[in-house]
DNA sequence: AATTCGCTTGACGTTGACGTAAGCTGCGAC
DNA sequence: GTCGCAGCTTACGTCAACGTCAAGCGAATT
């Protein structure tokens, strides 16, 4: 697509939701590279994508470091040698398994919140709870 | 099943990899509440319920604040007026599609993984990378 | 020309989740 | 008794991930 677009600052922080501070702070880790016009930051295609990664990744409770060592797979398995290439395979499978893992987490946990909705719910619906209480609840 | 078990601060550290310190700080945070025998903390299977539920919140990102209002939910729900009951509900609902949301954030970053591992295992497969590389590789 | 606006660079502050070190208290083994 | 653990409290330290000023620059508006 149109991938050499550029953005300014001000117009990641708002479709992502996150300050400037946030990604200056981004790339003074190194997590992106935005380019200048004069002084000022001007982010391309390839920023943008990688801001994606890192939101997710910050979603899913990675590290910012973690992060970092993801992207940076993203770009030396392309370019690095042997050695770099297969490195990059087993952190990919190391991230991989920890994200199952989560995945797990995850599901068990959706389980327990619904088992207890529903527990909450039958309570209401064997009376315990007086009609007027649900109507006031609604209102709020 | 046996929930009167009682349990030492060394068996709890063991089987969940966790350290003294962080119990006794989720102690002081409020999140569990062990009974004593003099000075020594002795634990319950409602503790080690709990810390469960709170190693899980952890893995899965939550921060120790959101886990405490989880589990004040599972406490208060049953024992609290109809206000509170339906409150939970309402808290219940929004942790649920909280988890929904990161359930498909996860799947995301499953796809983008194993697309590269793929990528990855093709470029080997075609024979850019020399047998010897992957012997080496596999002999770390 | 002066103000405003958006962006910039430091640099210090803050919050969460513990780590760590010091010093105390039983308590079973020797 | 005393040695060595295991556990306790108190309190300061640390690290990540930004937040929050302060002070300045460049272009555009008034």
């Amino acid at each position: 697509m149109n991938m050499n677009r550029t953005f300014t600052i001000r117009q990641l922080t708002k479709e992502f939701d996150v300050t400037a501070r946030t990604l200056r702070f981004y790339e003074d880790e190194g997590l992106i590279a935005p380019e200048r016009r004069g002084q000022t930051r001007i982010y391309g295609g390839r920023d943008r994508a990688r801001i994606i990664l890192i939101l997710r990744g910050r979603r899913v409770g990675f590290s910012l470091s973690e992060i970092r060592e993801i992207l940076d797979l993203y770009d030396t398995h392309h370019d690095g040698g042997v050695a770099q290439t297969l490195h990059a395979r087993k952190k990919f499978e190391e991230q991989l398994h920890k994200l199952e893992r989560q995945k797990v987490d995850i599901e068990e946990s959706l389980i327990e919140l619904k088992r207890a909705i529903t527990t909450i719910d039958d309570a209401v619906a064997k009376g315990r709870l007086q009609s007027s209480a649900l109507v006031q609840h609604a209102a709020e």
